[in-house]
RNA sequence: CGCGGAGUGGAGCAGCCUGGUAGCUCGUCGGGCUCAUAACCCGAAGGUCGUAGGUUCAAAUCCUGCCUCCGCAACCA
């Protein structure tokens, strides 16, 4: 294979992950997406591709800096350990990556610095002022209409104020070019309803500028001419696809690649969440048409995995790890399940009820009984040697005929990254074999010499059947199908020698029947990870209070408590804002004057309960509008899911400061 | 009327673009087989294809209204 590769190459072919943020481990959900490149990259390098894939850890920021403070290390200590840790992941679950990237290693970090500059060079970033919230542990910025009650949108944790001065990049300047790109290459953003939500939720309405520095906390990678200042996430992040593979700019700006970069640039396809669907195409398209480089040519957004019905968190207690399945599924056991039951655009479900079903069903009872029994017949028979061939009947057609349609099927889906169709068509040809089995019930072929010849044809066949099978799967079980090939002792094992019904040789003798995959005992698991669950859970109870100690907000001093005005009101009127489905339109009085506030609390009271109550008002909060209503200001309130204003003594005067 | 997707036997899905006997996996029931991991193979039960209309010789499939669910956005100062 390698002496010939530079011959037969189609081509390169380099395809991406998102790089993890390194804050953390990452549960199924974020491996999922490591599995299904995988299985692309597996299946590209199959097909005589010279493939590189690339995955790897986004490093910088200011949930990073907070942790490794809390944890007494440096950062970079910190960013070490989790990225050991998600590289650690990935390996579990078989990733053959070409390379692991980091967002701290020195080319990338020098690089992103001179494309900084470049970009403020030639005007594409400007230095302006950002007033706005920020939440530190998702470490995002966000604008006066995003924050709710004063808490991050994203995790419900208080933002803070920021008013920062920061680089920011003029995305409006190239959104018609954007547009026109999306729509003259269908292709490029993939499924097609990621594609129309890009389109009609942010290009259409108009791109808003891009702030790509942050003056807030150190850990990033510094502004080299302007030391305040470190790059912001996107502009940091976003890069390491051409960094990784030696995008390079000399002191004066001029490009100056490495020759792997000449080779592999653009990418063929970033494969993503569709969480970040929006970053990878809008900013990242837009970052490399400022800087006149070739757009990637695909940007696939898959769905997520949910945990039943609801959405897997760590706040709902329902987080499942990668290396947890792999230990009680094996890592083809996960693959397959993230792999076959994965929709292409809605998101999948996770649960162990149907993980077992389909180990069960797929790999045991299927795959793994079907090369067991054959196996063992061409043991019982013929002492485990291959037989030629000799005597074929027209019913062998079929087989060959289903091998030869799961080759075209395979193909085709894999094309299009369906792959969980592309696993179902390898497992239809498997039961097939199956049926086949029965149809010539080689059992009976046995208890005759005259059948003896017949009976060495129909194992034959059997054993052609597994080893194209066997290689059709290996991008999605690559250890499996490297079991089962070196037990059909064959070398025979590229992607072109399953075209053809015949490659495997006679003679050859094949390895023990073992079964590939046990059987497992459902109610037995079940009962298992239940046990375990209530364990963990006991043991959590009795080591901490019922209510979870929370992370907590820094320390400050009474100065800055103070610049919050915060001031008693009475409601006197409540309407719900139309088209919200949150959002309660109030009416307070403050004693000396009258303001109109609008709150998040709809989902938990209705109008008539607030009227007439006293309550607490942020007073001196900028006016914000909510879905086109100005509020000005913001009433206290408690809980996060679960929200509950805090009333006030009905005997309480208007108008008076609270603190 | 923000944008988009989906409602098909108990569960999960395909079919819809290019109208014409409703298909697959799992589950249930019955049978067969014995090479094999209580596996494998065959058969059966079970669906008025969300709903109300329309077009047509004919509609799951095309058109319209309505209901429900989901994703994205908006969004709970």
């Amino acid at each position: 294979m390698c002496n010939c590769s530079e011959h037969n190459s189609k081509g390169k072919y380099y395809l991406t992950t998102a790089i993890a943020y390194a804050s953390g481990k990452p549960h199924i959900g974020n491996t999922y997406e490591v599995i299904m490149s995988d299985c692309i990259a597996r299946r590209k390098r199959q097909e005589g591709y010279d493939v590189f894939f690339m995955t790897g850890t986004d490093e910088h920021g200011q949930k990073i800096e907070d942790k490794a403070k809390a944890k007494g290390v440096t950062p970079k200590e910190f960013v070490d350990g989790v990225a050991a840790e998600i590289k650690a992941v990935w390996d579990t679950v078989g990733a053959s990556y070409d390379k692991f990237m980091r967002t701290t290693d020195d080319y990338h970090v020098e690089t992103v610095q001179k494309v900084f500059k470049k970009l403020y060079d030639q005007g594409d970033i400007y230095k302006g002022s950002y007033e706005g919230w920020y939440c530190v542990p998702d470490e995002s910025f966000f604008t006066e209409s995003q924050v709710v009650d004063g808490k991050c949108p994203e995790c419900g944790r208080p933002v803070v104020r920021a008013n920062e001065e920061a680089y920011f990049f003029r995305m409006s300047k190239y959104q018609d070019r954007l547009l026109k790109y999306i729509e003259e290459h269908p292709d490029y953003i993939e499924p097609e309803l990621r594609r129309k939500e890009m389109i009609n939720n942010f290009i259409k309405p108009g791109l808003q500028d891009l702030c790509v520095s942050r003056s807030t906390f150190k850990w990033g990678i510094p502004v080299t001419f302007d030391e305040k200042h470190v790059v912001y996430v996107w502009l940091d992040a976003l890069f390491n696809y051409a960094t990784g593979v030696g995008l390079r700019f000399d002191d004066d700006g001029n490009l100056a690649p490495t020759e792997q970069y000449g080779k592999l640039w653009p990418a063929d396809v970033h494969i993503i969440g569709k969480d970040i669907m929006r970053f990878h195409s809008i900013y990242w398209t837009i970052f490399l048409m400022a800087l006149d480089l070739p757009l990637p040519k695909k940007i696939f957004g898959h769905p997520w995995f949910n945990f039943g019905a609801d959405k897997m968190s760590k706040s709902r207690g329902n987080v499942i790890y990668a290396d947890d399945l792999v230990k009680r599924f094996g890592i083809d056991g996960v693959r397959h399940y993230c792999l076959a039951e994965m929709p292409y655009s809605s998101d999948g479900s996770v649960t162990y009820e149907n993980m077992i079903t389909r180990y069960n069903a797929d790999l045991a009872n299927n795959l793994g009984n079907l090369v067991n029994r054959t196996v063992a017949m061409t043991h019982k028979y013929f002492g485990g040697i291959v037989q030629a061939p000799t005597t074929p009947e027209p019913l062998d057609d079929e087989l060959k005929a289903a091998c030869a349609e799961a080759v075209s099927t395979v193909a085709k889906c894999m094309d299009g990254f369906r792959l969980a169709d592309a696993s179902d068509a390898i497992f239809a040809l498997f039961r097939r074999a199956n049926k086949y089995i029965d149809e010539t019930t080689p059992w009976v072929l046995a208890k005759s010499e005259e059948t003896l010849p017949r009976l060495g044809t129909v194992l034959y066949n059997l054993l052609e059947t597994i080893r194209i099978g066997a290689i059709l799967a290996e991008p999605f079980m690559p250890t499996t199908s490297t079991a089962i090939l070196d037990e059909l002792n064959t070398d025979v094992r590229s992607l072109d020698s399953a075209s053809e019904f015949g490659g495997l040789k006679s003679g050859a003798k094949v390895g023990e029947a073992k079964p590939l995959f046990a059987r497992i005992d459902e109610a037995r698991l079940l009962a298992e990870i239940n046990a375990e669950r209530e364990a963990a859970e006991k043991a959590a109870e009795a080591a901490s209070n019922p209510v979870e100690k929370p992370e907590g907000c820094a320390v400050i001093g009474i100065d800055d408590f103070m610049k919050v005005e915060l001031r008693t009101a009475q409601v006197i009127a409540c309407e719900p804002v139309p088209k919200a489905k949150k959002l309660l339109k109030l009416q307070i009085d403050l004693g000396y004057e009258k303001r109109q506030v609008v709150s998040g609390i709809a989902k938990f009271y209705k109008p008539e309960q607030l009227i007439g109550k006293k309550l607490i008002v942020v007073a001196n909060l900028a006016p914000a509008k909510l879905c086109g209503v100005e509020s000005q200001g913001m009433l206290l309130a408690s809980g996060e899911t679960e929200v509950r204003v805090v009333f006030l003594d009905p005997e309480t005067p208007l108008g008076e400061r609270v603190r």
